[in-house]
DNA sequence: GGTTAGCACTCTAGGCGTGAGAGTGCTAAC
DNA sequence: GTTAGCACTCTCACGCCTAGAGTGCTAACC
């Protein structure tokens, strides 16, 4: 599904490698083409411009810089983005002082998932610079924590599920005349009791078989199959949620200078069933990830790169956190907040889940 | 608020106006300064262009047009726009084709009133090509219909509110030890009793007669405080949920070509607090009411329009629905989807109600 | 008096050439 | 292996120019 190219070369000597991470970190800085001199003179490197030269010559035949044109400096690759992350770039974990920013702001908010995920989009981008993503924890399979019904007015219902992740979800159904009072709340004790704790796949095996009982079948089995519709709906729905904060960051870098780059990196964001493959193939668990560039498979991907962290329980509910920014970004800065990020909300599912 | 310049000119004489009409649904079509030469040939007028010419001074001069440089054709002023729109143009009722694809796409959705809102700004993205817009129908002051404890795990529970409109706001709480089920039932029965179908005011003028009651007095207390706050929230909560669609489409035009131009649009739409308080006054109930470039306040959308519409039951609960786009839209299309647009989720506010 | 043809005038967009500047790559010496 | 020196290349910014579009004015016309 992505696209990953290793480095296709042998361990580069320390010069190279200390050139290379001067280019990248010099480009990162100025968005401009780095000459020899210029390297020289910012980085106090022990050698002359000359020889400086000769090295950016190797790194560019091994496919990790290259340039726009004769007569202009040097610019990484996403290869030679790739070779940073991978082998030159320490991870710095976020200096204490931002996590107890960033803490003290998670602190702040409402104790409520949906505020969770939007404030950890929303840290991201401020604390990278780039635009912040974030989706809910989804569970695996949601479990049915308890339905309730009530009445509208007397044509129309509210059906509540309430799932075992803290998530609710809610129904509008239609009635030539709602039932009173007692007759719901015996119809969602009904169902309850059967249904409580099951997954989808579960209550779609257990439903036939509760077909007429209780005062008023029809009604429960009615409210059966929408539980089951809307389990089955809330499993199948990818990444609907994804919160982005922060999209003004990006478009704001000098690389996005043209409107046609803005509407690719746009419409990058919109594409959410790229974003939801990356996502789902995160979620198994690990650690920070990073797609630079044209390792993205969709075209208008192919200028930004994504630093994504999955967090949550394997196997129970997962969710992914990250930043998307141009190619030309902080790796170390962007894996350093994305992670600590990931461990903070790591810290709140565990204690939605005790 | 809004900064509204009424034309402050007599009539125009039948043939000014027809010219000013074929000039800004020129320039809506092509997007480039429209001549003489082209109107007369274009529209078929029975004049040559050197009475055009006279005209077109004339309309200058008024301030309804105006002249990128000398040897250019003629823009409309947002003036001019103005004028088009209160005296010129006839509202053209949406096409019967498009109504009923419209009333189809509403037939399919999931019957949730969150969904409606999502439908209705991508139905009017797609309608008229520009961004749609959607705030959900927020009430008046919201009522509760019904609180809910659900344990989650022994430390955790989850406070479910239903509000009468159909909206469910839920909430965790902390304890040491979660109560039992009963205990919990019980609690949360005592609180229906004493605050359903009120508002928050009345909630807050409530609480203090229920202190001590019930097996467990500080439980139920506390849920109350929390239920008092939780609406207070909502409430007070302007637009938070603004949903928005196809701004690509609106990125796309060639106004915007320029990258800066985009980051100001973009920005415009994240500029909740004024288009919150646009909101808000048009939440007092009428019909369409459009907003042309500069006459809207902040300077980031001195190039785009808006076309909104509230929905909704005045009183209880109202939003809004409309369209942004460049100045250069069409006006007579986009006033008749908003409308239709609104109709539509008028009628489903008031199924809501009953 | 309103309308029209004719015409000079104005302004922009785009193509072209030029020169400065930046940075390379090569070579020969260290 | 490293370095100084130097010729070479390419871009970017600037100014110049021309073609084209559209105006505004004037004088004739109905």
């Amino acid at each position: 599904m992505v696209r990953r190219i290793r480095p296709a070369l042998g361990p580069l000597d320390l010069r190279a490698q200390a050139i290379l991470r001067a280019v990248i970190e010099e480009y990162v800085l100025t968005a401009t083409p780095v000459g020899s001199l210029a390297l020289v003179e910012k980085y106090n490197l022990p050698v002359s411009s000359a020889t400086v030269r000769s090295v950016l010559a190797d790194l560019e035949a091994a496919g990790l810089l290259s340039h726009p044109h004769t007569s202009a400096g040097r610019v990484p690759t996403d290869l030679g983005y790739r070779y940073y992350v991978e082998s030159i770039v320490e991870t710095v974990p976020l200096p204490a002082v931002e996590q107890l920013m960033i803490r003290h702001q998670f602190g702040q908010v409402e104790f409520a998932s949906e505020h969770w995920f939007r404030l950890a989009a929303s840290t991201l981008a401020t604390a990278t610079g780039s635009a912040g993503l974030a989706t809910p924890a989804k569970p695996v399979a949601a479990r049915l924590r308890r339905v309730d019904l009530v009445a509208m007015h007397d044509r129309l219902a509210s059906l509540i599920l309430v799932l075992r992740e803290g998530t609710v979800k809610q129904q509008l159904i239609n009635f030539e005349q709602v039932p009173d009072r007692e007759t719901l709340a015996a119809a969602s004790a009904l169902v309850n009791g059967h249904l409580a704790d099951l997954t989808a796949a579960q209550i779609e095996r257990r439903l036939p078989r509760f077909g007429g009982e209780g005062p008023v079948p029809d009604l429960t089995r009615r409210i059966g199959e929408r539980v089951l519709r809307t389990m089955r709906a809330f499993d199948a729905e990818k990444i609907e949620e994804l919160f982005s904060d922060g999209l003004l960051n990006v478009l704001a870098a000098p690389e996005f200078a043209q409107s046609d780059k803005v509407r690719r990196v746009f419409s990058a964001l919109e594409n959410r069933s790229y974003l939801g493959k990356l996502v789902s193939s995160l979620a198994g668990g690990g650690r920070v990830q990073v797609f630079i560039g044209g390792e993205n498979v969709p075209v208008e991907m192919h200028e930004v790169s994504l630093v994504l962290a999955p967090y949550g329980q394997p196997g129970r509910a997962m969710g992914v956190v990250g930043v998307l920014g141009p190619t030309r970004m902080s790796y170390s800065h962007a894996i350093g907040t994305v992670s600590f990020v990931s461990c903070l909300l790591n810290e709140l599912v565990d204690h939605l889940y005790a």
